[in-house]
RNA sequence: GCGAGUGUAGCUCAGGGGUAGAGCAUCACCUUGCCAAGGUGAGGGUCGUGGGUCCGAAUCCCAUCACUCGCUCCA
């Protein structure tokens, strides 16, 4: 574990050093959790985004992109159930150190009071053996009816105090109820206090007349809203889906692990809708999907595997995350999920506007079902990063640090080195360049000895060196260094382009 | 928010009351010319910030800020 933790720290050290990652802010001390991506790593990003975008828009004719804004109508969250479910009151208790959520301390209470209903019952039961009517029982026992009696009082005044936010109120109720903690069995609590997840922000310059906005914490949202726009522009059918990469914003309590848990990052998402009924189906089918276009760069299939969902979100009724292996573990890197009509429907009913398709075939109108693909772009970007930071001990004892990026998404694809800087190799390096820097990005060195240029390019996880030497000059060849095998090969300048093309071909990888 | 740890050169770190250090990196010149480490020279730091103790603080004390890790949350 501490070997991972370590690895962990050289590859966050290496994301700096070459121009990856830079810690957000870092003049100023940097601000907790956030990070920019430097020159290679708005490269690498934006390769990420394509391969995605190609394999999902367009390599499906049923699937169309969007970019919608990352504010949207309060009233969508509302609908989405995030003005609610995002909104925790959390309470620490102060012996024990932990921290809990206020409303669940009460209902699990709650729920011990359940329990003992239930035994009331099965004593109950006993006794009376099989002349025993639970439902009249519970109707009429006064045990469980002075039970039942108190769960609701709970329940309402709970609810009560949570829906105005009176959280003076709610620490009384726990205190009240005398609640103790699970960890040290004290009641000695903190005041409740609210996390809300969503960022909150104000649209109108003049602050008295301004209305509350948030940040958007998901992109599906801005999918939902436009269905019907997208549906009735590209005249989709059923089955099709919506794509978007973007940011989203959420206000987690811990945000940590470098690029894996921002409060700021991005997303790509496909929203997929289907005919009511055939979800089972569409999951099974996207669930195939991406996982063969993870294991489609060649990272390692044991990298990756499925981890379903027990316990489902409240708009869900299936659900998987494709985890991968992570310097710190298998951690959630997509997740696919069954959104039913959830959405759309809570759209149609806050809205006031019908969002439903008509569909010839079956000749009825129905508000489709949707299915979700959702990976998170940073957590892509650190998969990736953190399994291909290779160390390597070379033949002669020296260390090589290689990063070993599927080659399609390498920020630069040939780095072109002239072998000295005089007798017009420097000249003749720069034509090559030309040559290919209109369909490859390449970078042209000519500082400090081959071996160093070698490694810096290896380091930034360039598939191919080409230098220029004086035999260049004579033959128009030049010898072409591979990144992961360190061979190299002499070849005609004229076949570089078709050299690397293949090597970066993306229908290799997705074809 | 609580607990622990860390802040010294671009990077990795040493120094623990008496003139601010090393290696790597950077820049210049020379040398070499296919796998990072040749030579000479140069630049770069109010030792996170503020206060205190002291003749004197990077060093001791107090406060504060930031980052890292752990806990609570994670659609």
């Amino acid at each position: 574990m501490a070997n991972y933790e370590n690895i962990f720290k050289k590859v966050v050290a290496h994301c700096k050093e070459y121009g990856y990652i830079f810690q957000s802010s870092e003049i100023y001390d940097g601000l907790a959790a956030t990070y920019d991506y430097g020159p290679n790593g708005v490269e690498l990003k934006n390769n990420i985004k394509n391969y995605w975008w190609k394999s999902m828009v367009n390599m499906h004719e049923n699937i169309v992109g969007l970019d919608s804004a990352i504010f949207m109508h309060p009233t969508t969250w509302k609908a989405s159930g995030h003005t609610d479910a995002f909104n925790d009151p959390l309470i620490d208790n102060k012996d024990s150190k932990k921290r809990y959520r206020a409303d669940i301390l009460i209902e699990d209470y709650i729920a011990k009071i359940e329990v003992k209903i239930e035994k009331d019952c099965l004593k109950a039961s006993k006794r009376f053996g099989d002349a025993f009517n639970k439902q009249k029982f519970i109707t009429t026992n006064s045990r469980v009816l002075d039970r039942q009696k108190q769960i609701d009082i709970i329940n309402s005044k709970m609810n009560a105090f949570l829906s105005k936010g009176n959280l003076k109120d709610v620490k009384k109720l726990i205190e009240e109820l005398d609640i103790k903690c699970p960890i040290s069995g004290t009641n000695n609590w903190t005041d409740v206090r609210q996390f809300n997840l969503m960022f909150k922000t104000q649209i109108g310059a003049a602050s008295d007349n301004s209305s509350d906005l948030y940040l958007r914490p998901e992109t599906a949202q801005g999918i939902f809203v436009n269905f019907l726009n997208v549906q009735k522009t590209t005249r989709m059918k059923i089955p099709f889906g919506i794509a978007q990469i973007g940011k989203a914003f959420r206000n987690e309590i811990i945000a940590r692990q470098f690029i894996f848990r921002m409060r700021e990052f991005e997303q790509m998402e496909m929203q997929f809708f289907i005919r009511p009924g055939e979800e089972i189906k569409w999951y099974k089918y996207w669930k195939d999907f991406r996982m063969k276009w993870h294991t489609s760069l060649g990272m390692g299939e044991d990298n990756y595997r499925f981890h379903d969902h027990e316990t489902l979100a409240h708009y869900a009724n299936a659900a998987t995350d494709i985890e991968f292996k992570f310097p710190f573990g298998f951690k959630e890197l997509e997740g696919i999920h069954s959104r039913t009509d959830f959405d759309l429907k809570a759209h149609q009913e806050c809205s006031g506007k019908k969002l439903q398709y008509f569909d010839p075939e079956l000749e009825e109108n129905y508000v489709p079902y949707v299915l979700e693909t959702s990976i998170g772009l940073d957590r892509m970007f650190l998969a990736i990063l953190s399994s291909s930071f290779t160390e390597e001990k070379l033949e002669n004892g020296e260390n090589r640090v290689v990063l070993n990026i599927p080659p399609i998404l390498s920020p630069i694809k040939a780095a072109i080195l002239p072998l000295t800087k005089k007798d017009n190799l420097p000249e003749k390096a720069r034509e090559i360049m030309k040559s290919l820097q209109i369909d490859f990005n390449c970078q042209y060195e000519e500082k400090d000895s081959i071996g160093k240029r070698y490694r810096r390019q290896d380091a930034i996880g360039t598939p191919y060196c080409i230098t220029v030497d004086h035999q260049t000059l004579k033959d128009n060849t030049i010898t072409l260094r591979d990144r992961t095998s360190m061979k190299q090969e002499r070849i005609s300048i004229e076949k570089l382009h078709s050299i690397i093309a293949e090597k970066v071909n993306i229908s290799r990888y997705l074809g």
